[in-house]
DNA sequence: CTGAAAGCGCTAACAA
DNA sequence: TTGTTAGCGCTTTCAG
């Protein structure tokens, strides 16, 4: 006894057209959406669908050309809360569209990426979101090449060809440096995040200009690498700290390392802020959680998402518009884990 | 200019059959599975397929009857890390398998639930994995009736007709309330979760099965609803500060309402734990991260996730066999936030 | 405005 | 073992 044995069959268009007494050409076209249809035929249908439960099977609609109605968002993993924002944010959009949601997780296939790009364009999906650090842009060449609609959240290419949503990252980066700079902090550490990416680099140089505004020279021996992980900000604390002259405030590039800072200070017999002022990036929901709260950046995650859903949807519907590029403001948000160094006390 | 023009057309199985020198359903059965093919042969076609760069239409393939290789998820939404540990594990799982996952929350579909049924049932899913605490029955009869394979995520039905994974929610309660008698608890509170939910139930009857044991009353006053929001854990816990004599414990239902405990404990000028002790249930991510770490129960949210997959790919591998039910054990996490009450230090 | 006819790309009997 | 033949359920010309 298999399944096909048991479901009672569901009703096609076929169904919708006999019931409503018309062809099935015509109840697709009521369907569908703005085709020429007498008001009286398209009401027959409709009550007709309505009466049968009918439900648009969108394999076949897209098939025969149609739209799935199923965007995809490739995300590297589902690990970090950073990522959590961004999907909510898209979830959010879709939500008030018609669109579904196929999630890509980039760990499955880090190999042959330009042919796993070529199978999500064969997935059926409409257009895609790709929230990917490391993205290669193989990939991303392979779906310009097909001039297949997507959206890059946070992470515009060099040479940005596709539309793409971002955030300040160096304006965020200067002015909480500022923030620090004006609590009299002289020496301050850099955890610096993953080598390549656009972020890092916006956020390191945010830091090093409000540094150089205020005359100060970029201290490269507590300028170290913190790859945006727990574990690596870990790490590149306890360097700074094993330091003869170790910084009294250490601004990590985001959140996450923030939070492996703080365990490397505490470790270290030291407090966060009274002997030690830190700040991150981001404003994880974790941030204002964790003890003391974090004093960092916010990126507005969850609407760059959104942003990037509809920049999308509208490509989608008009491939022969313009890219577009939204750059979303940050904010510094002030919290707990600051205060003047000691010897300014 | 629209977007058909520019794209190179995407070769079909048609294409990789004339290339082969074979007839198209050769290439089928090649690309399948089992068939039987003759090695040379899958040899040929499968050197045309790597050459011409083939990926199959997965809307072809499953409209033709194959399977669609996508499993749904259907979530209430993606605010909390509840969801985002058991969507990981999901995740995880299915990435050793070749399947991918379109995601559904329920926040967008909150009326004609059984409509929205039919649609993810019609959206060519091979199957559902429901993690969906309020789950109206009439939705999971949809599913039943239809006999469309599923597997429910920490919330058996009261008649489970289909297969579910959960968590032993009442040992673990029963454990964790036992840990705060033998720190000499007395009088705790009880912050209960979600009327209607299993897990509530569970919990909350562990909980009193721990104070009967150690023959001590079930005290009313002090139990009361957080429904398993920060926002619940924060008022009941206000409520309880407020009785004239206040409980030296507080069992929060899950950590997400333990939370919003910590704050208004704070905020009535009382620290955790000395003046109270505080329990979570669930242990996410935030947990270990909030000050003082939260004792709590760990839920195995990931591996929840994976087990659900591995049944429903059984299941849809295999629709004749037995639903089955996977509890998974708890297990205490002792962490910072308890130490004896006061009277008895 | 509506019906008829032709596929979309693929799987699955059915023969050969 | 392989080719032939039907569709899966729907959108889209194209006539009428």
């Amino acid at each position: 006894m298999n399944r096909e044995d048991k479901r009672s069959p569901i009703p096609t268009i076929y169904d919708v057209a006999h019931e409503a007494g018309v062809s099935y050409s015509t109840v697709s076209r009521t369907l569908t959406g703005f085709e020429f249809v007498k008001p009286s035929t398209r009401e027959k249908v409709l009550r007709a669908a309505e009466k049968l439960g009918y439900v648009p099977n969108q394999q076949a609609r897209s098939l025969a050309g149609g739209r799935s109605n199923l965007i995809g968002v490739l995300v590297p993993g589902l690990g970090n809360s950073y990522i959590g924002e961004i999907l909510r944010g898209v979830d959010e959009a879709l939500a008030e569209s018609d669109y579904n949601l196929i999630l890509y997780t980039t760990h499955r296939h880090n190999s042959k990426e330009s042919h796993y790009a070529a199978t999500i364009m064969n997935s059926g999906v409409d257009g895609l979101l790709l929230v990917v650090p490391l993205i290669s842009t193989s990939y991303l060449d392979t779906l310009h090449d097909q001039n297949f609609p997507y959206v890059v959240i946070d992470q515009l290419d060099k040479s940005p060809k596709g539309s793409f949503v971002s955030a300040t990252n160096w304006q965020g980066a200067y002015e909480l440096t500022q923030y620090l700079l004006e609590l009299g902090h002289q020496r301050i550490g850099f955890i610096s995040g993953l080598a390549g990416l656009n972020s890092t680099g916006e956020r390191l140089a945010g830091f090093a200009a409000a540094l150089s505004d205020h005359n100060l020279p970029l201290q490269e021996e507590i300028i170290l690498d913190g790859s945006f992980s727990e574990q690596g900000g870990y790490v590149a604390t306890q360097k700074m700290l094993a330091l003869a002259d170790p910084p009294t405030a250490i601004f990590a590039a985001n959140d996450l390392s923030a939070f492996g800072a703080i365990e490397a200070i505490r470790e270290h017999g030291l407090r966060v802020p009274e002997d030690i002022s830190l700040v991150g990036f981001d404003d994880i929901p974790q941030a204002s959680l964790i003890y003391p709260k974090l004093t960092t950046v916010r990126q507005p995650l969850d609407q760059m998402g959104r942003e990037a859903v509809n920049i999308l949807l509208q490509q989608i519907a008009h491939p022969e518009r313009a890219k577009r590029e939204v750059t979303l403001a940050t904010e510094v948000i002030i919290r707990d884990s600051c205060c003047p160094p000691r010897s300014s006390k």
